[in-house]
DNA sequence: TTTATCCTAGTCGCGCGGTG
DNA sequence: CACCGCGCGACTAGGATAAA
């Protein structure tokens, strides 16, 4: 499903009233003139907006929507800009992000994969380019420490839409964890002998010993890492849209 | 095993839109 | 005009995660 099936995002409209919609066939934004099942004082305020929301979608204006709907309901708009979509995971050495430093950031949008090293291309710079060129940030519980470790270390303010991965998936019954939940869902991954502790000696055995291979380690976890939240966002999509909308439409 | 943080889900009360 | 259902903001409780 796509944003153009989603009726939430207006003002007055809840999630009663979209399944209403939903059910009398009133499954997209051009089908809102043939809504009978709302008052037309309602209908005329959502065509109203519906109007912005149309202008906004077509420029591509994701902060639009990422203002309007509830974080629950923001997958909804992933169909919309996957395109720009930045799935992107850090490396630190450690968990305090008021001791410790980023060392590696992967970003994987369209299909390409940009990994900043701490002490080469890691700058204040090229993060913002990065996230400024993305439509919308996915990571997994990067709400709470990828993207506040960043805004931290590098007096970044943050305010991409954020599709934070872990709700959803905890919303479907899978939690434990990232790796756990590839597992269990069947997405691959090479280097399973490397987590995050793993990512901290690789970087120390870089910095202390100049050790290359242990950096090309760290930047290859680091890509799959970032690479596999694209798998992960595609299934758990397919997931919320098969339990989420499709029970309320008619075939 | 801890820590801060942010989520979802649940409840309550107010106000409004829709209905009869 | 009286009632019901819903949206919505405010609030609370509880669950789950990051990397070492």
């Amino acid at each position: 499903m796509k944003l153009e099936n989603s009726f939430i995002l207006a003002p007055g409209i809840g999630e009663k009233t979209e399944q209403k919609l939903w059910k009398n066939n009133v499954t997209h934004w051009d089908k809102v003139s043939q809504a009978n099942v709302i008052g037309s004082t309602r209908r005329e305020t959502l065509e109203g907006f519906l109007k912005k929301a149309r202008k906004n979608l077509q420029v591509g204006n994701s902060y639009f929507f990422g203002d309007k709907l509830p974080n629950k309901s923001l997958w909804r708009a992933y169909r919309n800009f996957e395109e720009n979509a930045c799935f992107f995971d850090i490396e630190t050495t450690g968990l305090d992000k008021s001791r410790n430093k980023v060392t590696t950031i992967a970003f994987h949008r369209n299909g390409e994969t940009r990994t900043l090293v701490r002490g080469q291309n890691l700058t204040r710079e090229n993060i913002q380019r990065e996230i400024s060129n993305s439509s919308m940030l996915v990571t997994f519980n990067g709400k709470k420490f990828d993207q506040p470790f960043l805004e931290h270390s590098f007096d970044l303010n943050i305010d991409t839409p954020h599709l934070d991965l872990m709700y959803p998936c905890k919303r479907i019954g899978l939690s434990g964890g990232l790796k756990k939940i590839e597992k269990r869902i069947g997405i691959d991954r090479d280097l399973e002998d490397v987590d995050g502790r793993e990512a901290v000696r690789l970087w120390k055995k870089y910095e202390n010993k100049n050790d290359e291979d242990a950096l090309d380690k760290l930047v290859e976890y680091n890509g799959y890492d970032a690479r596999n939240l694209q798998e992960l966002a595609e299934i758990v999509h397919q997931r919320l849209e098969s339990r989420f909308y499709r029970p309320h439409i008619k075939r």
